[in-house]
Parts: structure tokens; sequence; C-alpha cells
DNA sequence: CTCTTATGTCTACAAGTGTGTACATGACTG
DNA sequence: CAGTCATGTACACACTTGTAGACATAAGAG
């Protein structure tokens, strides 16, 4: 197989540079195929590099993926910019996630696994869910925060984890208006009227 | 462990019933550990029965999956009854099925699995959507009954699957109010204004 | 140059997997 | 009662997994 991630193009040892050839690879991998599925061995492989380094780096295969879901599961790119265009960039940056392999996707992909699931419940609550409610503010705050992360989950699992043979062309676009709205709304309820 | 799937609790042969345990026993566990972490050894286990009959009354693994997916993976429950109230009835079997192992768990779990990522994905559109978009009519039917289902799997996903810490207590009614509501405007709107 | 440390490689092991084959035993038909 | 097939059991075989430890080699310091 052709590994995208390889490392080494020319010689010399860099142990920072394998480390994210690694990580990279590990994120890929997962989030494809989920945890239990992907051995450290293949993940090697894609990475180019000995699969004991795996250890060597991040300790176990459970480090591994640790590390390659708090690397990039943050709320900051949505939270950033005006409040009223939330919806509009949550669904654009979801739309980079399919083209990326996502936290979302990783995350949902690996929930088969019993520490890997308590990790991901763990980490979602502490860099999605709280941020995001104290962010939103005004009332049932953590409430519309679930909400917000309800319609991502679903949507991610529902284009990229099944995926849904119905969600192609135009009802993509159709779906991804719908879920803009609908993520909007929920910024907007901060006040019960 | 104890089996709450217990077989034969009197003595006799009787292949309907221990099928019908390997069957109730697969889904418990499939639902709930998902299809690669779940052996066959396990779900024999967990029925009372000799794993090698997996193999007989299934044929493999995945059969076995298959017949437990299918086995009560239907749109019927939600789509008979009165349209107004669609949005209520799907949040109240939602609530049923985190009482008992749901399809839609099972499914999110299993997904890590390539074969059985393909045969989820195909009997949802088979057996869920499509019939949901022929039962909802109207403009982008399709789009709406994929809409839908994204709320039930992300509802899922972050109740029982992740699941979510934040989904607990009063926010969990909320987050179910907001759920019906939200199903049920896909539903009534069957047609562009 | 020489020594030390960081980095990368090789081999092996214990555990668990799904599945196949051969054998025992129950229950029903004639 | 006797025979026959469905049903249940026991055992083993390849195979893969994560992890461990011993060994080799490159890089940088004195």
């Amino acid at each position: 197989m052709t590994s995208v991630t390889a490392a080494k193009s020319k010689g010399g040892r860099d142990a920072a540079r394998t480390r994210e050839s690694i990580l990279k690879a590990a994120q890929i991998l997962f989030a494809r195929k989920g945890y239990t599925t992907v051995g450290v061995r293949e993940v090697a492989a894609e990475a180019g590099v000995n699969a004991t380094l795996i250890r060597r780096y991040f300790g176990s295969k459970e480090g591994l993926f640790r590390a390659a879901v708090e690397d990039f599961l943050q709320v900051d790119p949505f939270i950033d910019g005006p409040r009223n265009e939330f919806g509009e960039r949550a669904v654009a940056l979801l739309k980079y996630g399919e083209e990326i392999p996502s936290a979302l996707a990783m995350m949902m992909h690996a929930t088969a696994d019993p520490e890997a699931r308590a990790l991901c419940s763990a980490l979602m609550h502490a860099r999605i869910d709280r941020p995001l409610a104290d962010w939103l503010g005004g009332d049932n705050a953590l409430a519309r925060a679930a909400n917000i992360n309800i319609l991502w989950i679903g949507y991610m699992a529902a284009r990229q984890v099944l995926p849904l043979p119905a969600l192609t062309g135009d009802v993509v676009d159709e779906t991804r208006r719908w879920l803009a709205i609908a993520i909007q709304a929920l910024v907007d309820a901060d006040k019960l009227k």
C-alpha cells in the first residue's frame, strides 16, 4: 500500500518528525476504520516507520489514540467569529471535516472499545460541550450545547461513519442548509420567550 | 457473569428456542460493545449455549450480526399513528430504545468493521430512509427523511453510544422536547412555502 | 577521535480471534 | 423397539493482536 503520510523522505533521524508522521497516520486510520480494527502495525506501515516506535513515543495504542483525538478536538474554530453566523460557520467546518479525518468521525468509530469510549466521552464533555455552553450563555445553555452537538454528531455519523446512501448530491446541500438554520436557532434561543 | 438470556431453563432440545437465545444475547452485546469487540464465545456464554451453535444457526459471526440488526430495524412503529404526533411518537420510541438494546446503538457501535458498516448502511437506507421518505411525501422527501434520521442517530449516539455526560437529568428532558419539535417540523415541511 | 545518548530495528511471546472437523446424544418416525 | 436425523459438545488449527526486551546505529558533546 502507498503510504500518504510517509515520514523520512530523506534520511536522517528526527524524533519530532516521526512522531508527527505516526500521529497523522493514526488520525487518518482511526477516523476511517475505528479503534479496535486498526492495528499498531497498520499505523506504522502507513506512517512509514517501525511499529515499535509507537510504543516508544506514545506508550501504548491507547496513548496514541488519546493523542490523536486531543490533537484536533477543539471548539475554538466554531466560536471564533460573529455570533449570528455560527450556524453557517459550523456547517462549513463540518464540510472541511469531511475532507480531512475529523475528530467526530474518529470518536464515533472508536466507541466499540470500552476504554476508548470512556475517553471520548470525557473529552467531548470537557473540550466541546462545556466551553460551548459557556459561550452560548443564557437559559438552558448546556442543553442547547448538547443539542448542537447532537446535530454535529448525527450529521457526521450519517455522512461519514455509516454512511447513509441517501446523503449524496442535492440531498446533502438541502441537509446542510437545514442544519445551519437549526444550529443557529439553538444559538439564538438564549432567552426563553 | 450472570446470563440474562439463559436458554435452557429446563432440559430438552429446542432449536427455535436456542436460536432465539443466541439472537437476544447478540442484540444486547452488539448494542453495548459493538461488533469487533464482541466474540462469538461471549455471545454463546451470555445465551448459555455452546459457541459452535452460532456457526450452525447463523453461518458466521457476520450472519449473526445481520440477523440481529434486521430483527428489529423497522420504521413501522414510527409511521403507524397520527401524522401530527410523529415527533412525539418518535421521541417516545427512542426513549424505549434507550432501555432495550436498539438497532441504532448496535449499528453505531458496529461501524468499525468494514463489512458490518456496509451492511448497516444498506439496511438503514432500505428499511428506514426509503420507506420514511415515501411516507413523508411532498417536496424534498428524501432529504427530510435523512434529516430526521440524523436527529435520531445524533440523539442515540450522544445518549447511548458515546455517551455525552451532559445528557443527564433535566438536560435530557429539555433535549427531548426540542427533538420532538424539530422532527415534527420536518414532517410538516412537506410543501415548500 | 571517543564516549554517551537518542533513535530505529529485529525477534518473540502470550492471549484471543473465527472457524472448521470429528464425535456424542437427544428426539422423533416407521 | 430400532433407525435416523437434528441438535449439542469437544477439540484444535491458523491467524492476528498488543506488548515486551535485546540489539544496532546515527548524532552530538567533550
